[in-house]
DNA sequence: TTTTTGCAAGTAAATATTCACTCACGTGCA
DNA sequence: TGCACGTGAGTGAATATTTACTTGCAAAAA
């Protein structure tokens, strides 16, 4: 994904106002006194403050498609191949934690179908990766054959999310990969048999 | 919790608006005129918006705590007590489901401090009455020992809370109550050992 | 009984501020 | 010349909240 000078300065920007300010300070305004640059200029790189948002979310998309395929192909254990992804983006998102700023709040996505539908993109994608390595390990019968590979995609999403969530929460006090990397160790409990 | 005449329709409307709009419409004006007077005399009746939103909340925890606290203090399993829990949450939201469109939009309310408490009074009633029940169950030998219960918890807690962001993503359109239902049946499974 | 006073609950209108976005107009470079 | 990039000034539409004033009712005072 080809990126401009310019357009990474966006990011850097988003970045700095999601986590000073949360989604609230995520402004025309705030994000061109950021960069250094006048409102009107973020219009020369952006058609509207909705494709910026989306922009990053496409940004996010082509790091975690370019980051978790790999892992997937690879010829490791489904179980080390599902630790590797959730420890690949744990890592991630404890260098960039403004990525879950946006995505955990929901509210944004409620206004525009072009961010709602760049978020499901997201979502998809990971779902539809973790359920071919769950599907995987149960014919392998290293996973546990009693309950759907759907189901157990959802607790990993679900948990995977939710200590996000607290993460934010909290102000980003604890550190992700470490409880993230404990969770997984209990999630790989529950997933083999 | 007494609550007037007036309260109940601030709480109606805001209903009405969080289901048809969402957040975004969710403002003093159309609030006031969903209720059928003027935006200033919404200020008789509330100090800022800011103070209907945490009554709404408050509302919704007396409810819950009402509704939860019973079903702990009861003679039955552990696991019976789990379900039964989470299948009275289910129906709550499945019958009053702005409520959700509230507590999912986290990020758009991280600017009040009192909403946040709001929340996380709401968030820790449920986390503490959740894990009371697994230590017991832990205890009695009916769960499962080698996971603590701390993560046992929010393993159930971010399970249901992934299935609530899913059916308002999609609308409402499925059964809240019946994929709550077929949720949990798994989610005990991973439960008892 | 009548009159006075107080108060809860309402109103229209204005407030100050913020928002995303536009437009006419440079400026420097290939 | 043409084009990419930038600017200052402005726009209309929202936003939550405040202001000064009114109304109906009920209790207290005459």
């Amino acid at each position: 994904m080809q990126i401009t000078h310019r357009q990474q300065q966006v990011i850097d920007a988003c970045a700095k106002l999601l986590m000073t300010q949360g989604v609230q300070g995520l402004t025309t305004k705030n994000l061109a006194r950021e960069i250094g640059f006048s409102e009107s200029a973020l219009y020369r790189h952006f058609a509207s403050k909705e494709s910026i948002i989306a922009f990053l979310l496409e940004f996010l998309f082509q790091d975690i498609q370019s980051r978790l395929t790999p892992i997937a192909m690879n010829s490791k254990s489904p179980s080390d191949q599902v630790k590797a992804i959730f420890e690949s983006q744990f890592l991630f998102f404890e260098k960039h934690p403004f990525y879950l700023v946006a995505i955990l709040s929901e509210g944004l996505f409620d206004a525009s179908n072009e961010i709602k539908l760049a978020m499901m993109k997201i979502v998809n994608f990971k779902m539809q990766l973790l359920n071919q390595l769950i599907v995987k390990g149960i014919e392998n019968r290293i996973f546990r054959a009693d309950i759907p590979a759907e189901y157990l995609v959802h607790s990993l999403m679900g948990n995977f999310r939710l200590l996000c969530l607290k993460w934010k929460m909290q102000d980003f006090k604890f550190s992700l990969t470490h409880k993230g990397k404990e969770m997984m160790y209990y999630q790989i409990k529950i997933l083999e048999k």
